[in-house]
Parts: structure tokens; C-alpha cells; sequence
DNA sequence: ACCTGAACACCGTTCAAGT
DNA sequence: ACCTGAACACCGTTCAAGT
């Protein structure tokens, strides 16, 4: 792989580490690594993520971002702490919100939490095993109201809590396919509340499931856009050309091509400010009429 | 990675071979191969689907696998052929079919073609390319009849076609997060079809953009699950103790386990030979209770 | 008991050298 | 022009050796 951002990552980190770019110089904006270095927005944005989690720049509010003072000390604990399971499986966690999980490798984890990577193999027995145990923390994290709810409300809770995990998570909806078999305790936590909703309404329990994997499927379809968002809102600054530089290119080829005529009209029938992509919007349209679709009895729609 | 099941199928590959096993022996089953190696089934069914692609062993109908007679000659062309970028491609395409996304590396490519991992470069600038043009290649497949259709059942179509590509390409619903904006020319078309069955119902640009993309993730969110069911039919001969093999043994823990109610209620509650997890059936479940649930003007439920 | 260092077998990608 | 071979910088995983 050697991701390009990585690299970029590096470059800069040395620049740092030299002198080159002192505590208080402005680092080069999104823009202007993209441009320098022949990359898309978003990878240059991704680059740019990387030194903020290390803390060898910060983001000043309302201008650009700049050198950190003091190279904040690495974020390992201070004296050896006890390395568990969960304490590599949170590092996972961490690296993979911040760096997607691409970046989860077992040595990044190990470099992290101050070790060779031969100890995290004590704790976990490979790779896959760690992204199954990241997989069910995210997913464990989810809390339930214990009050009472109507049957259509505690659907919309169960869909709206893994939405809120996927955002906070967004390469969670992305990992569908492990080698082992899905049953998560994390997941199975949403499941029984979804359940809950559809009992004692004498559906067979085939229907419920299949209800089930129908709600989820929805959430989880969406979700995997999320990162896509993410990635591309870090990429455009304030300005507006953002859409322009990366999707834009390829998307305005297509509609001068003329080979898509209804994407030409729906594009250009869009405001002047284009479309935004707005996933939370769409999951709830959708969200709504696949449970009025479904038509279960007594599914009135909620006020919410 | 150096998954397990690639070891396996190099083992098995030796024997054969050594000599160990000659032509016409019996291969040892998915079964008798995930005791001897203690994997799961769905890993030896993986490493013995490396074999019958490779031309090395052959399923014998009605009767056990066994070593080919003679080893069938590598698949590749008689004499040199000119290496091009369609020919790449085509090659990542019938390797992750036969073996996954995860075998398609750039050196997999090249060794299948007979030439060096440099060589693929020079016509495809990094794997994520070669993904790229496999996912633009695959999408490419569907074809619409040019005949009349009402808005719904274009709609219908539109999402059966999709659903159709993911069955032979499952693989192809996983890879949304390219790093690449997503345009693929081979997904236009047939977002045009979508397009076009919503044209002229007076819905703002947004509104149809929000419905394209609902369709797209309930076939997505629902075809990301193709390739574990893949997996789970290939590693269940005809017996019946299959799903307890695999899914089984941790379900029946979280059943036993009381944590779950619903679940357990739930479980229980299925036939005595459980829940085959029909998800062409769940699919079309779905997409007629969101087409539905969209109460889209004049998008009367077709009878199909 | 727990971790380390080194090794092995893989990657993607680059580049001078060959044809 | 096009491909090769070798190299580089990364992986995951294993294992004898250390503490």
C-alpha cells in the first residue's frame, strides 16, 4: 500500500523535526500540500490529520494551522502500563477514528502503546481478531433509555443509535466481511431491542428477522458513506470550490460527455451551490418510509 | 495477511504435488480438511476452491473431489499476448470472483499473465486503479431492454439489475471507500434508468438524488452480505450440521448464554432445520416496502 | 510469565538496466 | 517502447532467546 498520505505525512513531520518549520510557522494548507504535492484534497487533508493526532500542529480557531509549541510529549502513559487485550483493542479503535482503518496495522498499535509488535500478538491472535474486537466495542457502545417507547419508536432508537455509532465510527459499517462469523455481544445488544419492538404482534419469527436484517441493512448501507463525507468536508476549507476540485473534475466531464442526459438535467437543475450530500437527511427519509413500507401492524409513525 | 486458508490450499498443493495424492485419489473433504487443520469451514471450503480453480483437483458430481488427472494446463494464452490494460483488469475481475478481493494483489495480476508486477504498472498506476477499473468493468455488465416500462417497474429494475452484479461480483459491494471520488461511468448508467423513472413527476432535483441513493444502499446494504453467504454454502456439503459448525457454535452460546431473551425467543422459535437466510427474498421484501414507503406519485406496486 | 529481536514470507512501487 | 530484476519500505506472524 505505502499510502501517499503517509508519506506526505512524513515529509512534513520532517520538515518539523528539522527546523525547516519552526513552533508557531503556519503549516501548509490542504490547498497548498494538494497542490505541491500533485494530490487530491482529501489526501492532503488526511496528511495534514495525521500531525494534528501526533500533536505536531494544532489548529488555531479562526486562522491557519501552525507548528505546535512544545512537541507535545507522545501520548503514552507515563511509566510501563500492563498491555491487555483492551487496551490494544481501544488502541485500534483510536487509530482507526483518527487515520480510517487502513492505518490499523500491528505494528502501528504496537508502536503506539510503546512495544514490539511479537507482545500484541500475546494478547491477540492476529490481526482479523483485533478488528473483530474494535467491531464490538464500537458497536457495544450504543446505551439504551429504559422508559417505555412505542413499537415504531424503539425501531427509529435501534436505527438512529447505530447511525450515531457509525458517525462516530465510520469505518465500522465497512467491515461486514470478517473471516469469522458476525455474532457481535456489541451488535446483539441492538438486535434485542429491535426484536422487542416486533413482539407479540404474531409475526413468525422468520418475518422478524427478516425485519431486522432490513433495518440494519438500510443504516449500514448509508453509513458506509460516511467516511466519503468526512474525507471531503476535511479536504474543502470554507470556500466553495471545494466540490469543484474533487468530485467535480470527473463529475463535470460526465455531463459535458452527453452520454448522460437525465444526471446532466438532475445536476443542473440543482441550485447554484450544488448539492449537499446530506446522509443524515437521507437516512431519515428513508428510514421512514421503509417502516411505513413495511407496514407492520400497529407501526404508526412517530411524532419525532 | 497470509491467510490461513492460502497455507492450507499450499499444503494440500504439495501433496499433490509430491505424489502423495495421485490423480483420481480422493481429496480430503471441507470437512475432514477444517478438523486436520482446525479451521473453520468456511476457510477450508476457501482453500479447496484455490485448488479447483487452479485446475488441480475437480468435483466429481455426485461424489467426491478429486486430484485431476492431469495437471490442466495454466490458463494461460498460447504465446505471448499483448499485456493491456483491459487484460489487467479483466484478470483482478476473475481473481477476486474465484478467491476474493483480498487475493487480487498487483503481483497475483502479474504471475496469472505471465509477466512481471512492474509490467502491470506501466499500465495501471497502483492497485487502487486496477479496483477502480474493476468495479467501473463489473457495473458496466447490466443491460436494459429498451422497451416500455411504468416508473415502478423501471425503478424495479434498476435495483434487480444492481442486485444481479453483486450476485456474480460479490466482492463489489464492499469497496465504496476508493480513494478516488466514486463516478464510475458503469454505475451511471444505471443511475440514468433511475433518473428517468422519476422524470416528470415535478420532484425537485434533491428529491430524486435522495431516492437514487436510497435504492443504491438498500441493494448495497443488503448485497455486502452475498459474500459471507457465499462462503457459508461452499462450506456446507449437504449435511445439515453445517450451520452449527460454523454460525452455530457461537450462536448457541449467546442462546444459552440468557442475555438475550428476544434473541433466544426468537431462535427457538424457527423450524427445527432454521432459518435459511434467503436474502433474494429479503431483498425484494425491502425494496417493495421502500418503494412503497415513498409514496412516490403514480409508482403503483407492479405485479411481478 | 512476558516481552524482544530477528527472521520469514509476503505486499506495492520504483528505477536502472536490458531487449 | 516495453518489459525485467532487483531493490526499498512496508506488512503479519513466528520463535528462540532474553529478562
Amino acid at each position: 500500500m505505502e499510502s501517499p498520505y503517509l508519506r506526505i505525512a512524513a515529509e512534513l513531520r520532517r520538515r518539523i523535526h528539522s527546523g525547516e518549520l519552526a513552533p508557531g510557522d503556519k503549516v501548509p494548507s490542504t490547498r497548498v500540500v494538494a497542490r505541491d504535492f500533485t494530490v487530491a484534497l482529501a489526501t492532503a487533508a488526511r496528511a495534514l490529520a495525521v500531525l494534528k493526532e501526533e500533536g505536531l500542529v494544532e489548529a488555531r480557531p479562526r486562522s491557519a494551522t501552525v507548528v505546535a509549541a512544545t512537541r507535545s510529549r507522545p501520548r503514552r502513559r507515563a511509566g510501563p502500563v500492563e498491555l491487555t487485550r483492551e487496551g490494544i483493542v481501544r488502541e485500534g479503535v483510536a487509530i482507526a477514528d483518527a487515520e480510517g482503518l487502513g492505518a490499523v496495522t500491528i505494528r502501528a498499535v504496537a508502536a503506539r502503546l510503546g512495544v514490539a509488535a511479537a507482545a500484541v500478538h500475546r494478547h491477540v491472535r492476529g490481526r482479523d481478531e483485533l478488528v473483530f474486537g474494535m467491531a464490538d466495542l464500537a458497536y457495544g457502545e450504543g446505551r439504551y433509555p429504559a422508559g417505555t417507547l412505542s413499537r415504531r419508536e424503539r425501531l427509529e432508537t435501534v436505527a438512529r443509535t447505530l447511525w450515531q455509532i457509525y458517525r462516530r465510527h465510520p469505518w465500522l459499517p465497512n467491515l461486514t466481511p470478517l473471516d469469522r462469523p458476525l455474532p457481535l455481544p456489541g451488535l446483539l445488544r441492538h438486535g434485542e431491542q429491535l426484536l422487542r419492538a416486533l413482539d407479540g404482534l404474531g409475526l413468525a419469527p422468520e418475518a422478524m428477522l427478516t425485519i431486522e436484517v432490513l433495518i440494519y441493512a438500510h443504516v449500514q448501507g448509508l453509513a458506509v458513506h460516511i467516511e466519503r463525507e468526512t474525507q471531503a468536508m476535511a479536504a474543502t476549507g470554507l470556500s466553495s470550490d471545494q466540490w469543484l476540485d474533487t468530485q467535480g473534475r470527473t463529475m463535470s466531464a460526465f455531463v459535458t460527455s452527453g452520454r448522460y442526459p437525465m444526471f446532466t438535467k438532475t445536476i443542473t437543475g440543482l441550485g447554484a451551490e450544488g448539492y449537499d450530500f446530506d446522509l443524515d437527511n437521507i437516512f431519515e427519509t428513508g428510514l421512514q418510509a421503509l417502516l411505513d413500507g413495511l407496514r407492520i401492524e400497529s407501526l404508526s409513525r412517530s411524532t419525532s
